[in-house]
DNA sequence: CTGAAAGCGCTTACAG
DNA sequence: CTGAAAGCGCTTACAG
């Protein structure tokens, strides 16, 4: 059996191919009787339009793609991914739009291997703009992307520095003064921020705000890089707590980590090092996941609605794609879910 | 600037584009020299092959499709998609193949919405084949498939129901002695099985095998349904344990999981109901995770490795997407860890 | 309102 | 070895 193509259906209805383009279309240009037969026809023999000669027609593809520069050992271990994705495919979903999904492993000479693919996908019209993670400072994928001229969104970045670009923005600053606040509060007065990686734009922010919110209420912070692996997280810990001594000046009462993973290595590590959690340390992660719900004590983390994050940088980069201009999308602000982990300094 | 085409590279050469076709697709049809200056000049200009004419011209996308029928709120938390979509991309990086991700919500009317999306992507030619997670029994996905002739591979699957379909095929039979075998080893003569959701083959084919394994052996098993989430987990949990006394013969001395979410959240059900781990009962996890590693204490579990089930599945799809008939992969068994968790049983 | 025709960028027999 | 031509399934001015 053919497949069924408008031609095969105008020929059925002894029609032209264009009244049948038309009325599936829903354009003018047909009598609502012929619409409505050819509606009903189509409905029959079950017709879709090719997705390929559409395209061919007027270069769109209706797909979006996202590159994840991940390694992928790991990328099954962080739960942002999947969440994001999860609320991304639900605007797409709605919208009849498509996702086109390709995770390359990053090189060991730290070559961007991404960057072929969105040079390749632009050249084959593969997608009609992309969705960008991880940004970091100066990102050589904004530069390529504007000059390619393809529509793009940097998913909880911060600027959007091409035309047919946006970012819906975290307020990584905001989010650092309602953990520092919170700490300051049950009398935390020397804390550590154990950062992921440090070429991430958003992860320098933070470190910035973390430092800078400790100091304006009068207490000092320091900030120590990790690698958002919960393996670097214990070492990370181990290496910064081995051997101080509580009563020292130079201890920190409270630990936060970039993200749920990090945190819960910190844990294991404070473990092995005799340090009790909350008694003499405080645990607080950025990202708050089942694993902070369900470690051992469970860990006070930022809440934040990371579908919400997905489906707003889907609709943003949709409206970009149609042409409108579109200025940065501000994220709500996370919540600090306490949990025991988080207590008051000893003093 | 215009894009660059075949017949804009012909012209520029001086020649037909069927010979620019020919000499980009390393066909015969050209002479040496004409093809190294078709692609000298390809390459100066950077022409990639329109993917919408190509697909239009011999019906094929060069993409293969998945859809997740599963709850978004949920899907973060699983690792295993992610893993197992790291390793289908290293597969289709390597081959110029894209795939296309949707993921769609259960109906609550239990409708299965996904079986709309895969007549789509026929009807719009957007995939060449897909793979099938989550196997039921009576699958309806195979018969639609099936009747749509478009190929595909159930992931960790058990048979091959149709033509142009096959499966990566895991033993749960084996897995399952492997678990309940290092039980009696270790002295427990009652255990639990809490599975997931009973509607899966999979599922359905764990509970046996650790029913039967237990039986052979001598050693008695119940089982009860949950469903893969920590809170439902944990909730299973405390419905089976509260109240029965450690010292009856009802009390199961091992609690056997079927994944790490559940598992995660029954330790936080023993401990809510007083019972000590591994001390009273021991835990093991069918599926291993970094939650495995880092929870308190840290949970024995079956290690199997996802990624290689992805590249199995991905490279099976390929070879049958382009015709080859080929028979169900069989996934080697997987590893017991040992953790804290898993002890002797108490007499 | 309707139809014949050209075009999107490829591929592929078919003549020369 | 090379070129002119038809075709894949759509869209879209342009005449009638």
């Amino acid at each position: 059996m053919p497949n069924v193509t408008i031609t095969s259906l105008a020929q059925q209805l002894g029609i032209s191919k264009a009244s049948v383009s038309y009325a599936l279309n829903g354009r003018s240009g047909v009598s609502d009787e012929t619409r409505e037969r050819v509606l009903a026809l189509a409905a029959e023999l079950g017709w879709y339009p090719s997705s390929s000669a559409r395209a061919l027609s007027h270069s769109r593809s209706e797909t979006i793609g996202i590159v994840l520069l991940r390694d992928p050992a790991h990328v099954g271990s962080e739960p942002f991914y999947m969440s994001v994705l999860a609320g991304i495919e639900a605007v797409l979903g709605e919208r009849d739009q498509n996702l086109m999904l390709r995770i390359v492993a990053p090189d060991a000479a730290a070559e961007r291997r991404d960057l072929a693919v969105y040079r390749r996908w632009v050249g084959e019209g593969r997608v009609d703009g992309v969705l960008l993670f991880d940004e970091t400072s100066n990102d050589p994928r904004c530069q390529l992307l504007g000059d390619l001229g393809l529509p793009f969104v940097l998913v909880g970045g911060t600027r959007a520095p091409a035309a047919k670009s946006a970012a819906t923005a975290v307020d990584q600053s905001a989010d650092a003064a309602t953990v520092v606040e919170a700490l300051h509060e049950r009398g935390h007065r020397r804390i550590a921020y154990i950062s992921g990686l440090p070429t991430l734009g958003h992860e320098r922010a933070r470190s910035a705000a973390v430092v800078e919110h400790a100091e304006s209420l009068g207490i000092s912070a320091v900030v120590t890089a990790s690698d958002y692996t919960a393996a670097d997280g214990e070492m990370a810990t181990i290496a910064l707590m081995a051997g101080l001594d509580p009563a020292s000046k130079d201890f920190p009462t409270a630990l936060f980590y970039g993200n749920d993973l990090m945190a819960v290595g910190g844990l294991a590590g404070l473990k092995k090092v005799g340090i009790s959690v909350p008694e003499q340390v405080s645990v607080v992660s950025w990202d708050d996941s089942i694993m902070c719900e369900f470690s051992s004590p469970p860990v006070a983390a930022l809440n934040r609605d990371i579908g919400e994050l997905g489906r707003q940088s889907a609709m943003l980069l949709l409206d970009i794609i149609q042409g409108h201009q579109r200025e940065n999308v501000s994220m709500p602000a996370g919540v600090l879910r306490l949990r025991t982990s988080l207590g008051v300094a000893r003093t």
